[in-house]
DNA sequence: GTGAGGCGTGTGACCGTGCACATGCCCGAG
DNA sequence: CTCGGGCATGTGCACGGTCACACGCCTCAC
């Protein structure tokens, strides 16, 4: 049987692809008898195409399984479209919830997302985890660390892309995104307060992040403020131990009904030390956290506390640095309020 | 003052580079007085290099604060020197630790690392993530998720990269590395039997999730190896609140003297309403738990509980990963011990 | 003396994509 | 009728590295 010349063009389409490699848009485009810019237009939902022309062209890549080259296209467009994260302490609730959110919300702006994990308390291990993240093109940054330190050498390594801290800092208010710390601390303080507390403490976190400077504020702002007298807070560093042990110093004293902790981690410490020193809570003392984690709610008592969105606030971070870098600028500020939550470890002081 | 032809040729060399963009290898050369090629050896080690050469290059490296392109270098080498972490529960304390281990082992060992969250319950969320980390390249991958699901995912999409799970598992032992989970699980049991206890039920974790199984098998390996009576487990979900409620189920029949949780949250509910229900802990009912959270000591009482080094895992995985990849097959394997943690949580049954 | 081989270095192609520019066509205004 | 302009598409180059190969020089063995 004799093929004329002029026959059919469509012997076997399947498998006309280099065998090694993936395919390239070149391989889509003559499969599908177009040029390769025709593919690359399709790809970035370029207008003028015929609609037709765009479905064989779609039609070829998913018959190949065509999948975008994303080194290549950062080479030449010089984006990575990838976000940075700086963390410390990834391993705490709060953190680990962030960046969840993070992850989540750049993955569907079309964002990468890549995270260093650095010891907040070593310059070294900072500059190394912003290089790490540096070299590697990053777009945006996020930190979620002390800041005090971090942004030392952000300024010294003279950062150019866009970055967000996810605490509130009165230093440098621009870059910062949170949960209204100060309000939250402010709700805390309150509620003790309310109850009939006179004498209370406030058990801060580190002092060289500014989350727990923020909550120390308010603290401190609104017992001024209800003409209560205020005290010297503790300066922790967010760990159940911690708690613990500075409970047991306080302990010694004995000249307080309530405990402010900055975190629900040390409140969990602090419980401990006052059933140790066979007090009962709230009876003998009140005791209130942050963040309300999701086991605060079992603590013994279940714990009073302020519940944080972190989640959202992941979200709106993402939202923020994506909109900087496309300079949209969408500006989707306005602070997070805090939410108090009563349970059982705060109630009316004995007398 | 006339200037000879032939004169030194090193006229102000600082910022002769391109003002818009970054330093490119050709830049360097031009500057060092090479070709691109040296500049390229000199950043991939390469022993034919006379050292002045070498360092001349290096200078003029650090002088332009040269910087290599990421992107380039993969396009050409189709190499992208990423690990993707595909994560469920990643706000938990264990799978939140071995991420920071894996990144941190990464970076040392020169690999980038990218994280895809998931929704473990949801298959499209497994694919979409999936999905993504493959759209970046990644060169392996490290699962800590239920693999139940995610492994007929991966099977589906008949991935090419070498994979670690972050699990044992029975199924697919070559790809798993994990803490001993059944030797942990045992270690947990004996000690209740050795206390005397003989009514132990067990709070085990979603039966998808392969740790949980495994903890489930050791339970009931130690059980009949001790000729106690075995009790039909109960399945969880990880979570205190879970915990909470599955203890005010069984304290409906009271017909146990201990418990043994599969992870410390769980453990935390369960004492929150063995409290409620007015009994004391471990006078009454005795209970351990596993993983051996940071809290864990402060709870009340502290809690018995397993200790897993999670880190140690972290890091295990990526020499395991990498050495998979480079093909030197190193072979990291034999499995970490876990450490029984004895607190206050647990003790002699009352008769 | 000559050829093999190693050392130190340079030349040009290539990886897969997007961009600037060019091209041909069609339509409508002057 | 002519010409400007938008549409749909194609051509060639650039991005910043690495790789294969080539080249000149020197050493050493035969």
């Amino acid at each position: 049987m004799h093929m004329p010349e002029f026959a059919t063009k469509d012997v076997t389409v399947t498998e006309q692809t280099p065998k090694g490699r993936a395919p390239s848009i070149r391989d889509v485009a003559r499969l599908a008898g177009v040029s390769h810019q025709t593919v690359s237009r399709v790809l970035n939902h370029h207008p003028s195409i015929r609609p037709e022309t765009k479905q064989r062209v779609l039609d070829v890549m998913t018959e190949v399984q065509y999948q975008p080259n994303r080194a290549a296209r950062a080479l030449v467009t010089s984006r990575s479209r990838t976000i940075g994260i700086l963390s410390a302490s990834s391993t705490q609730y709060g953190p680990a919830s962030s960046i969840a959110a993070i992850e989540a919300a750049a993955r569907e702006a079309g964002y990468w997302v890549s995270t260093a994990n650095i010891d907040a308390t070593d310059d070294r291990s900072i500059a190394d985890g912003l290089a790490h993240l540096i070299a590697q093109g990053i777009e945006g940054l996020v930190v979620i660390a002390p800041q005090v330190r971090v942004f030392d050498t952000l300024a010294e390594r003279s950062i150019d892309v866009p970055y967000v801290s996810l605490q509130s800092t009165g230093r440098d208010p621009e870059h910062a995104l949170s949960v209204d710390q100060i309000a939250g601390a402010r709700l805390a303080t309150r509620h003790l307060i309310e109850l009939g507390h006179r004498d209370i403490y406030h058990l801060a976190g580190p002092q060289d992040w500014i989350e727990a400077e923020a909550r120390m504020r308010g603290f401190l702002d609104e017992m001024s403020a209800s003409d209560v007298p205020t005290t010297a807070p503790i300066l922790g560093d967010w760990t159940a131990d911690f708690g613990y042990y500075a409970g047991r110093e306080l302990l010694t004293i004995r000249d307080f009904t309530a405990i402010f902790s900055s975190n629900d981690q040390m409140a969990l410490g602090l419980m401990h030390a006052v059933r140790d020193a066979g007090l009962e809570i709230p009876r003998d003392v009140s005791i209130i956290g942050f963040d309300d984690i999701p086991e605060a709610a079992h603590f013994w008592p279940p714990l009073t506390t302020v519940r944080q969105d972190f989640a959202e606030l992941g979200r709106r971070c993402v939202a923020l640095l994506v909109g900087t870098i496309d300079s949209s600028t969408l500006e989707h500020r306005g602070s997070i309020v805090p939410e108090l939550i009563v349970r059982g470890s705060t109630g009316a002081p004995a007398f």
